[in-house]
DNA sequence: GTCTATAGAACGATAGAC
DNA sequence: GTCTATCGTTCTATAGAC
């Protein structure tokens, strides 16, 4: 890394990931950037200001990426299927859905690239199951909002399941579950 | 409440729901039971042990509900439809499941009863799915484990879905979308 | 059993030298 | 821009009177 703000981001980044933004704090931010007191809030203002660079970074990185997932195949069910195919590591969960229980995200400055990473990604998740539909690949009479709701909790919730459980193999249980009940609806 | 004992417990339980563990000091469940420090600390030896004691009974509490209502139905698929539409509240969240990102789980005062809650819930799905496979209510090929899974986790997922949106309405229909999806399997 | 007072460390943030 | 020192607050827990 270049210099001591980008230094500082990505160790911010890195852990608001593994270990939240409530059990994180600036002094440790430092530690891992190498960085003293003066330089963290010289760049930032306060530790939510970071959070908000930091998170808004991570939520057009990770539409982008759903994006491109989503997109990437002509099947809009393939596609559907990729998305929860895709390699996740349960021991780090989603970087923004781990937030959902922190207060702070009633901060605005957190909540907001929060919300909108979701929003883009149901948004993402409807359009597919629409064109699904339309082709005929799944039933008629499907609401394309509830599922697409449905897929993206079943992802949460294998995050959730696999770290409450302590058991990172139900990450993937609880995904190829999800799996399969998309294929049933294929077949309906 | 009879003494301060149980209003303890009872402010705890109440302050980890909607708060969660780490962002609750002992100081405020003592101001919120009206109890001082020496009472908090006769009657519990820290944090982690009071903790023990309330997640211990919200385990064994949310065991026997997800029992009677998975068991209440002859048609096992309905007794896993009922499941999945059951009353909850988006505000509030899982009592253990809003606990899967906090550090502390770590510490096994905290970790056993929220594991054992979820170990006993996959339990009770797979029993029923098991059944249902075996009625002939669902596809003969169906992997149970993994549908369990996804079940426990639609419904995690849901939560974390409706907080992270900010829209409430995103629980039912993250739900709808898994009973609908659930519906799939049945016809298949 | 219950209370108030306080310890000792960590929190987020600011001051001011260089 | 970067540093060290420190502020005022809050954290979990303990001490000791009643």
């Amino acid at each position: 890394m270049s210099n001591r703000r980008d230094s500082i981001r990505e160790a911010a980044a890195r852990l608001f990931w593994q270990r939240g933004y409530e059990a994180t704090s600036p002094r440790l931010i430092q530690k891992e950037a190498g960085a003293g007191q003066g330089s963290f809030y010289h760049h930032f203002g306060s530790k939510a200001d970071l959070a908000n660079d930091v998170l808004s970074e991570a939520s057009s990185a990770m539409v982008a990426d759903a994006r491109s997932l989503l997109t990437g195949t002509d099947s809009p069910l393939a596609a559907l299927r990729a998305y929860l195919d895709a390699e996740r590591d349960p021991a780090l969960g989603c970087r923004l859905g781990r937030l959902a229980n922190e207060t702070a995200l009633a901060d605005p400055q957190l909540g907001e690239p929060v919300a909108a990473y979701f929003a883009a990604l149901l948004e993402l998740l409807e359009a597919r199951l629409a064109e699904a539909r339309k082709r005929g690949e799944i039933q008629a009479d499907s609401d394309t909002a509830a599922l697409a709701a449905a897929l993206a909790a079943a992802v949460q919730g294998a995050y959730v399941l696999a770290r409450a459980t302590a058991e990172p193999a139900n990450l993937r249980r609880a995904l190829a579950g999800a799996r399969h009940l998309l294929d049933g609806l294929a077949q309906g």
